[in-house]
RNA sequence: GGGAGUUUAGCUCAGCUGGUUCAGAGCAUCUGCCUUACAAGCAGAGGGUCACUGGUUCGAACCCAGUAACUCCCACCA
């Protein structure tokens, strides 16, 4: 049977995936075997994959595998997020294509035109997680808004409810008007942007012009100007204008005092008021103060018991209580009342201005801070507990660097607006009575239970439910318990079983939306951590640096990443890239080292593969075994230790190095058959077949963690050995760590030290390297070349190592760890180059043995340095020593 | 405005408790090879003022202070 020449993972991809589905591999339940479980952060069911997900998901993957492998119950749970106010505005812009308002529709037919778009479009992004290998228990997939998990909400909502951490009331909040429903501050982003800073004048009640000059520049009480000026951004809401503010220090307006001024255009009369809020050398020094379209006047009206007059509609549109440009979008309304203004005379200047201005997160839209009636959770009682968690190292976050964030938000938090103005999501369980009182439970029915307490005359139907929804995020929060039903059946045998899950693999920024919160409902709810460790990937960026986004169009689609290199290959790539917890800058050429990696071990199997056992041949490999064997476990033991700090990238890099160097370029090459002319096909001893084919075993298992299709798929070669149906690298257990022998490895790097430096005389002569050259080694050291000699002679293309207790003169010398070794070449020794040669590594010698005698001869290092680096700086001088006297030698040789 | 992080080879990153003349790895580059698993390969080689300036120390890439650049998070100055 012949074997492709290189590996084609697409057709192994599907085949294995499907094969691992048949026979339930992913599956998880409950039993005796301790568990490892990972919930996945549920993409938006409206997502489609991106290179964060890849990245996220890769990870994922290694870590569930490698538990699998290591004989935990490795449970990973999938699912999607319902994103309400994401996949509301998807909807919303479907129907829109359809025909369709919002407006004209009921709650009810709209959610199902929604339920009807999620089960069409909904859960691509699972479906993209296979292509990548995703090992998840697929019967688990949870969505946000199943029944089940929908119930869980509600029962939250109305646990909360009744501690009184969740209350009703009008604030001031960040409204999308687009959305048209407010979001959390978390979901505000804020972004500089120029502006204009416009200059206003407003006309002072009852005094008299008496000359040009304006309030602000006017130092002179003599002269009291009739306008004063502000400066604002906003010009658009001076309409809804309740005072003018002044610094009650600032001496420029103490004629102000009691004053009232006339917002222009509308000529409405509002007092001037005072209040040390006021920056006096900002702008003008005077402010307007317009409660309703701004969170710091609000407050300011607040204090000073001002009139909030809101202009604004739903959509950012004016609307009849601004008297004019009624109907126009506030930024249109903008650039208008600037040309009223201008006209009008009441515009004194503008200038250029940048600022923050907040926009959705979801969709992008200015935010417009807006006073609206909306639900609130207390945040301190949740947030001190959780807090303590990351604090005490309950609950790790790696890297560390990201708890200083995270106290800092936990210290700062602020009340968490939890309504949302959407039909998309669950529903608050609120319902009013005909007098305004509401009670809130988990039904209708329980409601009415509730409500004859207030009015035992009430019917049902005379209950009407809050219409808002609840923010995505009190809902996310929930999910590693609600994925396994602990908040409806807080003691069922999942929960107790799954719960605290291990580990979580997420995004930095999303810390606070979701990983704190899920920290705070599971003590909340089950007085427990909800996972261990918190892995934070970094930003997937272009290798310029950028943030990859839609936008810039630097982002390559994963699925077309994935059928250029294969799953392997691109998983492979996503990892020799990712530092942990910085970001990481994605360039497709790791992928295609990826796969040639793949390819790689895809060639190392054809060698073996097309080897031949010949029972006469004697064992003649047990030295390369021995030293392989010990090489595997100290690759182990790294491994391990970089897996126990989650550091993925280091670990597979390792694995790299054990593969392509140890494995493929030296024990192979070993071991391997020498070419015999004449002969068609060369044979191998039994020993050497058998611990090769065990080795390269091993390996598969060590590799499918980040190759999970290659590695399955060489698996079931016959080179193996018949297998079982059920019998799969997938769940096949991880090598044990076996004995070391840390002298051989020692001796085994001189070896490769000298095989090394063959090749380079060679080189250096120009000679070929199929010319074989004799060798002599001149042993200071005690080891023993004897049992090295095939090894030599294998890989250096050497004819004879004979032993020798003088140095030959005439003949290309080297030096490995303090062994003199000597090159019978057929041409003359270039003398003079070989004394330099020589005199450089003199120098070097003695330079390294005057700076180790330095320390040596230093009293305070003597006392201060711990006695193992005195210790190990003692050998360094013998070594050298003895370095120094062969090089000596060598050249006194030369002389002579 | 406040806080955090980063800065080491052309690129991406290691460098753990300060202790080899310590400056590493992979990729890329250069040179030579179509050697019977692999040219997606093999054998070699070159490449760095560890951002900068001071300090502590017998000894600093590592600790301290300051400076610069970049990144992120938080924050209501119109």
């Amino acid at each position: 049977m012949s074997i492709a020449k290189t590996y084609s993972p697409t057709a192994a991809e599907d085949k294995w995936y499907s094969y691992w589905l048949k026979h339930n591999f992913f599956r998880s339940v409950p039993d005796h075997r301790e568990p490892y479980t990972i919930v996945i952060p549920p993409p938006n069911v409206t997502g489609v994959l991106h290179m964060g997900h890849m990245l996220n998901n890769t990870i994922q993957d290694v870590l569930i595998r490698r538990a699998r492998m290591k004989g935990k119950n490795a449970c990973w749970v999938p699912g999607t997020d319902h994103a309400s106010i994401a996949t509301e505005a998807k909807v919303v812009a479907m129907l829109k294509e359809r025909g369709i308002n919002k407006k004209d529709l009921s709650r009810e037919e709209f959610l199902s035109y929604a339920w009807e778009w999620k089960e069409k479009y909904g859960g691509i992004i699972l479906e993209q997680l296979k292509k990548l290998g995703a090992s998840c228990d697929w019967e688990r997939t949870k969505f946000t808004m199943d029944e089940d998990m929908s119930e869980s909400v509600i029962d939250y909502f109305v646990h909360l409810h009744k501690k009184g951490w969740i209350y009703r009331g009008v604030r001031m909040v960040n409204w999308d008007p687009q959305g048209k429903t407010a979001v959390s501050d978390e979901e505000v982003i804020r972004k500089e942007v120029n502006q204009k800073l416009y200059y206003i004048k407003y006309e002072v009640a009852g005094e008299e012009e008496r000359g040009a000059n304006e309030g602000r520049t006017s130092h002179n009480a003599q002269r009291t100007p009739s306008h004063l000026t502000i400066a604002t951004t906003r010009p658009e809401t001076i309409m809804a204008d309740a005072a003018i503010c002044i610094n009650p220090h600032d001496e420029r307006y103490t004629h102000l005092h009691g004053k009232s001024v006339f917002i222009p255009l509308i000529n409405r009369e509002i007092p001037v008021i005072m209040d040390e809020y006021v920056t006096m050398d900002f702008g003008t020094g005077c402010l307007k103060v317009t409660p309703a379209h701004d969170l710091n006047d609000y407050e300011l009206g607040q204090k000073h018991k001002l009139q909030i007059i809101d202009i604004l509609n739903d959509d950012a549109t004016l609307n009849e209580k601004a008297q004019i440009l009624v109907g126009e979008d506030r930024f249109i309304a903008r650039k208008k009342i600037a040309v009223l203004l201008e006209e009008a005379g009441a515009l004194e200047k503008t200038e250029d201005y940048t600022s923050q201005i907040g926009y959705s997160e979801r969709t992008n839209a200015a935010i417009e801070p807006k006073l609206s009636m909306q639900w609130f959770c207390k945040m301190p009682e949740l947030a001190k507990p959780a807090l303590e968690y990351v604090l005490n190292g309950d609950v790790k976050l790696i890297p560390e660097k990201f708890i200083n964030t995270y106290r800092h938000w936990m210290e700062n938090v602020r009340d968490w607006n939890i309504s949302r103005q959407l039909w998309w999501g669950q529903q608050i369980p609120a319902y009013y009575l005909p007098n305004g009182d509401f009670v809130v439970a988990k039904t209708k029915e329980e409601a009415l239970t509730e409500a004859h307490k207030i009015d035992a005359s009430l019917t049902i139907d005379q209950l009407s439910q809050d219409e808002d929804v609840l923010d995505t995020w009190f809902s996310s929060g929930l999910w590693p318990i609600s994925v396994f039903d602990g908040v409806r059946n807080p003691d069922n045998a999942e929960i107790n079983y799954y719960y605290p899950t291990n580990d979580l693999v997420t995004a930095p920024e999303i810390l606070f939306f979701w990983v704190a919160r899920m920290i705070m409902a599971g003590h909340e709810l089950r007085e427990t951590k909800p996972f261990t460790n918190v892995y934070l990937t970094g930003i997937v960026r272009d290798k310029l640096g950028r943030k990859m986004s839609k936008s810039l169009g630097n982002s390559p689609d994963p699925l077309d990443l994935i059928a250029k290199y294969g799953a392997d290959g691109v998983r492979v790539g996503m990892l020799l890239c990712s530092p942990a917890g910085n970001d990481l800058m994605f360039d497709e050429k790791y992928c295609e080292q990826g796969s040639g990696f793949a390819n790689k071990i895809w060639n190392a199997f054809k060698l073996v593969k097309g080897w031949e056992i010949d029972n006469s041949i004697a064992p003649k490999n047990s030295v390369a075994i021995e030293w392989f064997s010990s090489r595997f476990s100290q690759a182990l033991v790294e491994i391990d230790s970089d897996f126990a700090q989650y550091r993925l990238s280091e670990a597979l890099m390792t694995t790299y190095k054990l593969v392509w160097d140890d494995f493929c370029a030296w024990y192979l090459e070993m071991v391997k058959p020498a070419y015999q002319q004449g002969v068609e096909k060369q044979k191998i001893d039994a020993e050497t077949y058998n611990a090769t084919v065990a080795f390269f075993e091993d390996i598969l298992k060590v590799l499918h963690p980040y190759m999970p299709f290659l590695t399955e798929e060489l698996w079931h070669d016959e080179l193996f050995g018949t297998r079982s149906e059920l019998d799969c690298c997938i769940v096949a257990q991880l090598p044990t760590i076996g004995k070391i022998n840390s002298q051989l490895v020692a001796e085994i790097e001189i070896v490769q030290q000298v095989v090394t430096q063959i090749r380079n005389t060679r080189n250096n002569n120009q000679l070929s390297p199929k010319e074989a050259l004799p060798l002599a080694v001149k042993a200071n050291s005690a080891i023993n070349y004897n049992q090295y000699e095939p090894i030599i002679k294998q890989l250096g293309n050497v004819t004879e190592l004979s032993k020798i207790d003088d140095a030959i003169n005439g003949a290309n010398s080297f030096i490995a760890g303090t062994d003199e070794f000597f090159v019978m070449l057929n041409i003359a020794v270039d003398k003079d180059a070989e004394r330099e040669r020589l005199k450089k590594e003199l120098d070097y010698l003695i330079g390294f043995l005057k700076s180790v005698n330095a320390k040596l001869g230093n009293e305070r290092f003597m006392a201060n340095a711990k006695p193992e680096i005195i210790e190990n700086e003692l050998k360094k001088k013998a070594d050298a020593e003895a370095r120094l006297k062969i090089v000596e030698d060598n050249l006194r040789g030369l002389a002579g």
